[in-house]
Formats: C-alpha cells, structure tokens, sequence
DNA sequence: TAGTCATTTTCAAATAATTTAAAACTTAAA
DNA sequence: TTTAAGTTTTAAATTATTTGAAAATGACTA
C-alpha cells in the first residue's frame, strides 16, 4: 500500500500500469509529462516512482536527476528503448530498476513490491551504525561510544540523513531541499550552524562529518 | 567497495561476473553450488549476492527463501530462463532484481551499484578510474593506487574534467572556459599553477598529466 | 493569553583555506 | 646560443567556513 508515480504521457500504458497497481491496493498518481511529474513529487509524499524517458517538456533523465536532489525514493524507469547505453544512463542518473516496452504488468508490480520492501526495510530497520555512532530511528536515539547524547529534531534528522547516505557530497542547498524542504526559503548558513552544533554533541566523532570547501558536506566513517 | 558473493556453477560464466566486479573495486567470493553458497552466506558478512538458480545441489530459488530468513541483502537472481513464471518466483522468494543469460556485464555492475545505494547507501556509484587512478565523483574522492589523497575544489574539478576527457589535448584557454567558466576573466598561467599542485598530489601518477608545448595538456593512461 | 523555555535561524567577526598573480627559475626548441 | 615556453615559488587577494551571540520562532504551561 504505497504512493506510486506513474508519469508516462501514453494514456493507454498509463492506465495498464494504473490498473495493475489497483489491483496490488496502491493508491496511484499520474503525471503526463516530465513537469508535471516534478510538480507532483514536490507536493506529495511519494513512495515510488515509475518514469516513462520519452516525454513532452523534460524527459525521463533530467526528471530522474532532479527527483534525486529531492528525494530519495526508488524509480523504476520505463521505456521502448533496450539499448545498453540507455540503460546504463538511467543508472547513472539514480534510477533504481529499468524496464523496456513491452513489458510484463506482472513482473513490474513485483519489481514495486521488491523495491517497497528494500526501501523500507531501511527506514524501519532498528539501527544504523556507522564508527562509533549508533542511531535508532524508530525509538529517535543516537548512542556514540555507547553513551547517548540527546539531539534536537533537526539534528538528529541530518545525522540520520547523513548516516544513511554516507560518502556521498551534499552541497547546503542539496541539505536544505532534503531535510528543511524544498521550500525552505531561509539562509544556506543555517546548515552551518547545525552542523556545528551537531559535532559538538557527537564529540571526537563529531569529525566524522567533513567539510569540503566548495562543495559540502559528506558523512565519512573514520577508519581508527 | 561491498563484499559480493557469485553463486554460480559455470565457470566462464562466474569469472566474467568476478573480473567485472573488481575492476568495480568490490571483493568477491564465489559458491559453485547452492550448499556452497548458504555456507559462505552464514560465515562471512557478505553485502550482496548473485545467485544462478540452475545448481546442483540446491536451487537458486531454494538459496534464495533460506537465505531471506537469515539476512536481508540484496539479491540478483541470474538465469538462462526468460520466463514471466520464474521471474515472479524469483521475486515472491525475495530476490530484489533478475537478469536473463546472456546478459551484459556492464548492466549487472550497474545494478550491483543501484542495489548496493540503496541497501547500504555506499556510492562508489560512478567512478571514474584511468591507471591507478580512481575518482569518486559523489563522495568527492581520490585514490591512487588504493591510497586516498586530498584535493582541493579546483585539483579537483581538473582531474575530473582530464579524467572523462582522456587522450584529448585543451589548451589553457580552453581549460579556462571548461573548469573556470567563460566569464573568468583572469590569467592564463593559473591553469599552471594547479596543474603543478594536482601532479605534486598524484604523486607518480602525475606524470599522467601529460604537457604538449604550444598545444597545452592531455591525459593519458600510463601503460605499466 | 502571557510568559517561559528550548529550539531554530540569522548575523557578523574571526579564522582558515583556496585561488590567483607575478617574478624567478628551468627546460625545450629554433 | 638564444629565445620561447613551461614550471616553481612566494606572497597577496579572495573566498569559505567556523564560531559565538543575539534574534526569532514555536511549543508548552500557568
């Protein structure tokens, strides 16, 4: 029982693909071209996506790349073309599955089903572990060294983002869009800030966010 | 860089797999036959498995609904059958992707790295690598020969840039307009300048780095 | 509803690092 | 050998980040 996205401008395969994830009890929405597909993810809470490439205004790719600055959720790309180096585009750009026309309603809806299951067995899952820093998402309590520290929401929000996309740069307003929201319209050094405030309260592991100049934040376990 | 298990009892067919995976900078370890592979699976922390469902012993799908009940990794189910039944038997038994014999081994690593960001988030996710240089453009670093070094933002940008551009001659210009912007209105030897510091970090493999009088500078893959 | 407290955001000074430019030095080509 | 071009060094200029403190917001309680 997710949200699913299906942007695909072909009505006719839209509704096949609508219907078979009825079916599975998802509750559908439907976007016909690229920007209408963005405008969607940006005002609703989306579970997954299913991303037709060839489309009116912006194609499949870009909205696959922009999806990724937002969100994190799994999209499955759908399209006429087999070709190797489309494929392969497709993950590069983030995409989590690929699958080419004409293609089995049946196999897709379990490729749904198997990216809902991964996807939430990490938001659910009981810890995530990175060094010395323990984080239960479900109870919101981090443990470094095997102390608790107690954490604001934001903080604790960004360490967990951080804890479950580590070694990967993101810029401040990268952070912004994906913790504060897209629409946060503040000021970028409020990320300073609260990181700063979150090192301190990590202690000596508090150097386990690094600063790139130029280009972010990264999450990196230290090797001891 | 995950811990991989190839369960697969046709040699050629595992070595392909094998070579493809470490050139992607993972470890591999390999089962020829189901029993084999629940052995490994219980003693080693494996990060994802590729499990052939034609094996002696015990079959894929059999590896698959036992190995679900210990762990949660990622598995990708490789297969000669192209047959919707065992696609959606392989997905009901927990597999999280399947691929039909023959398959491209470029796509499998792709899908390796998309399984792989999202179970554990590690994004080795399009390295870049020319010698015994590698370059992460998402975690934003560099190793050489297996050893991290430290970039700036613009040694950086510049390797990156001389890295997907290969064997290509720019002039300082030309590196200017690329890396700087068109609108840098500054001195041409700054190029210079950074193209000094970025060797010095490559260490030997700076000589990578490769100066063509009047011409200006490639990148060219050492041959060892 | 006002007051209090914790949290979040903003701001600006201090600090740190990177980038640039200019001059001195080396090497390669004519 | 002379000249042109590339490299290195150094220091200044620029740009980013960190920090500490104050202001704003929001939630809770009396």
């Amino acid at each position: 029982m997710a949200k699913v996205l299906v942007a695909e401008d072909e009505e006719r395969i839209r509704n096949i693909v609508v219907d078979y994830l009825l079916k599975d009890g998802h509750k559908c929405l439907t976007a016909e071209d690229g920007v209408d597909a963005l405008t969607i993810l940006k005002n609703n809470p989306v579970d997954i996506m299913i991303l037709d490439i060839m489309m009116p205004h912006i194609d499949g790719f870009s909205v696959c790349k922009i999806a990724r600055e937002m969100s994190n959720i799994p999209i499955i790309i759908l399209t006429a073309k087999n070709d190797e180096v489309d494929k392969l585009k497709g993950y590069r750009f983030g995409a989590d599955d690929y699958m080419t026309k004409p293609f089995s309603p049946k196999v897709l809806s379990a490729k749904v089903q198997a990216l809902l299951r991964r996807a939430h067995s990490i938001t659910l899952q009981n810890a995530v572990k990175a060094g010395k820093i323990a984080l239960m998402p479900t109870a919101r309590t981090v443990f470094v060294d095997g102390m608790k520290i107690e954490l604001t929401h934001k903080e604790f929000e960004l360490l967990y983002f951080f804890m479950i996309n580590q070694e990967q740069v993101f810029s401040r307003e990268q952070l912004l869009n994906r913790i504060w929201g897209y629409d946060f319209g503040g000021n970028t050094r409020t990320v300073d800030t609260h990181i700063k405030t979150l090192r301190q309260k990590l202690g000596t592991e508090g150097s386990s966010i690094v600063t790139l100049i130029r280009s972010g934040y990264k999450f990196e376990v230290k090797n001891e």
